[in-house]
DNA sequence: TTGTAGTTTATAATGGTTCTAAACAGCTGT
DNA sequence: ACAGCTGTTTAGAACCATTATAAACTACAA
């Protein structure tokens, strides 16, 4: 199992939880955008066992801090969180609150000219509404 | 009174309440970031009367849709509101959670390049996140 | 003044997320 | 292989921001 290193090395214990939750996650050739809902509806789609709500809060913020998953800036009543962990941008349809990847090369150069005293800049993150 | 006119033009008639909540708003100098929790406590400082919280939530929540207030799109268990509702980017400082203002002028021309088919930018938001 | 539609209010309900504490499972040293 | 430690999973409770409810109230037009 590919992921069995990957987990052990980010000190995680590769847990059968752990491993099915990363097949979900990161065995697609496309970025993936869920919310924990979604992601739960899929895990009792695919694999036969349950796993716990809890547990997938616990594995989703366990694979954010070490920088498996980000989540995405975007005001809804769920959180959203990305499989693309890379610098890159959202499209957010107003339609149907479904997002879409705008990665660095669909965005022209970024300037910000403002500066603040002490502080340096982590990530640049741009959200494009989408209406009709 | 400034505000009655304003309301009554939007179609929302100027309750003493709604007035109120007006002059916390809007009687200030410089854009203001805040929260239903943060505004309530401003509310329970500055005036003598009792205003509900459902009663503020409704309020924030009409001022947003006649377009006085906007929501800040970031992920906090809380939703941020801004009295600026020009077209505006965000300075986020990851240590306190205090949000800054990044006017349009502060950063250069955005361009993005990537088209969705049958739809078209209703608006661009930057969040800039600052660490020390 | 009276009617009505819009508003406020206290309170309950909702729902996503986090907490709890007990059972369980990897892992290391023996 | 076993013991023991610590990390993990789990069901359910708790939390808390937000929304719904429904009754009292109020601005405003006729």
């Amino acid at each position: 199992m590919k992921y069995i290193e990957k987990l052990r090395n980010s000190g995680l214990r590769p847990t059968k939880q752990r491993l099915q939750i990363c097949e979900i996650l990161f065995d697609r050739e496309k970025t993936f955008h869920f919310t924990i809902n979604e992601l739960d509806q899929k895990i009792k789609n695919k694999i036969h066992n349950k796993i716990s709500l809890a547990t997938i809060y616990n594995t989703v913020h366990a694979f954010e801090k070490k920088g498996y998953l980000k989540q995405i800036p975007i005001n809804s009543n769920q959180t959203y969180f990305d499989t693309n962990v890379t610098d890159h941008h959202h499209f957010y349809n107003l339609e149907d609150g479904k997002l879409i990847d705008l990665e660095n090369s669909d965005v022209g150069p970024i300037n910000i000219k403002k500066k603040i005293n002490g502080k340096k800049i982590k990530s640049i993150e741009i959200l494009v509404k989408l209406e009709d």
